[in-house]
DNA sequence: TGTACATCAGTGAACGCGCGTTCACTGATGTAC
DNA sequence: TGTACATCAGTGAACGCGCGTTCACTGATGTAC
């Protein structure tokens, strides 16, 4: 076999079946069988099965994250005015569209990793990718920041999480979900779709009036009345 | 040992465990050490190990469902008019701080189960909930659609489901974030405000303008000018 | 009142299985002299 | 040009482990006659 073509067949199985049935449910003997690899390639080419997991999430992840830097570079090189919260949210919408296909249904394969890797990391994982995709993450959150410049931290803190959540749960449920909405509805949906129909949720739920400082400014506005 | 008092200890270990590390991760080894009972005990009272992971969420899931649906019943013979978004949201958030205590933490345990269910749950737990807990819900959610009547069912079942993602993301990682907002911002917030704030959030998403009909409706609009 | 039997919660030990990992080994290719 | 050695991708089989489940059994309590 031509100089490490089995490390790609790895990648390619591990990335397609993790996304179907998650990590811990994934054996090697799936990944390797379905690959046509021996099964102690995993721990001669990886190391363990953790590994493994982290080089899947790399391979993706890459291409993703350097080309919302670049982005990101190109805004600020730009002096562009501050992004609205509808423009940063379309950004990673645009991205997430752009991650070449290696296969047909590539797309859904991405959103399911993403979603899994919220909500079903194991630690590990989640340590892993915070050092390695950290310091960009920070920088895009800074910009989101500035979109709600008034909104006390703890209720950003919140809020981020909430779109967090919507995010990781619909990405990781989108071909379940896309399925019912079929079912039920007779719609089909693309995968741009539903994530256009989150970005007008997720930024209205972000502009939503603060429910921790709604006292505050009613007072202030009081003293703006009175002056 | 009293008349199956062994069954409660090991519901109870049960769900301590399934809260902390999930259901796959949580052995029956792990379970009856923890509940001072005999191993074979599980298999003897429940059957099987998932039939134990329904059983924990038939105990708690009960007293809310029952509570849920006598509110629902309460509403509709008082011919209450028809609930704005809010104030459903605050409903089950005021059923959810309703269960009784049975230990000190029991409501957070009680929050990251619920998550768990959505975003863990390996199909038969999913079949399940939905045949005991299916009428109920649809009632709930058919009156969410009346608090928004003219929104595209397709847009409605999208948002639902971006609502839904919130609250199960945030409540099955309720424990870690309240950790790292208290570590990162000083602030401690209570699983009570945590839910508190998620309504406003998920409230003003719903209300967000459609992404699906705004076209129609801007017709409509220069139609009414016209006229 | 006493004896035989049935029921049932609970037990201790083992079973079989699938898992991630390890290890000695092969065979092809490259490198040094 | 030929030989000896090193490197390295890949292999087949086994190892040890923890898992859910099963099974024969115990001992207490209830029931029938």
């Amino acid at each position: 076999m031509a100089q490490s073509e089995t490390v790609e067949r790895i990648l390619d199985a591990a990335e397609q079946l993790f996304a179907e049935k998650g990590f811990a449910e994934t054996s090697l003997r799936l990944i390797t069988s379905k690959a046509g690899v021996n099964l102690a390639a995993v721990n001669y080419h990886f190391g363990s099965k953790k590994a493994l997991i982290q080089a899947v999430f790399v391979r993706f992840l890459n291409p993703f994250v350097s080309s919302l830097e670049q982005e990101l570079n190109r805004r600020e090189q730009a002096q562009e005015q501050t992004p609205s919260l509808e423009e940063l949210l379309e950004m990673l919408v645009r991205q997430a569209l752009l991650v070449k296909p290696r296969s047909g249904n590539d797309l859904s394969i991405f959103m399911r990793l993403l979603g899994l890797a919220f909500s079903q990391s194991q630690g590990h994982l989640r340590k892993y990718l915070n050092e390695v995709y950290g310091s960009v993450f920070l920088r895009y959150m800074r910009l989101v920041h500035q979109t709600a410049p008034d909104l006390p931290a703890q209720e950003l803190f919140w809020r981020i999480h909430f779109m967090l959540g919507s995010a990781a749960f619909t990405m990781s449920s989108m071909k379940a979900l896309r399925a019912i909405a079929e079912a039920e509805l007779g719609t089909h949906t693309g995968i741009d779709q539903v994530l256009q129909l989150m970005v007008p949720f997720l930024a209205a739920g972000m502009r939503a009036d603060s429910a921790l400082s709604r006292v505050d400014r009613a007072a202030v506005r009081s003293e703006a009345v009175e002056a």
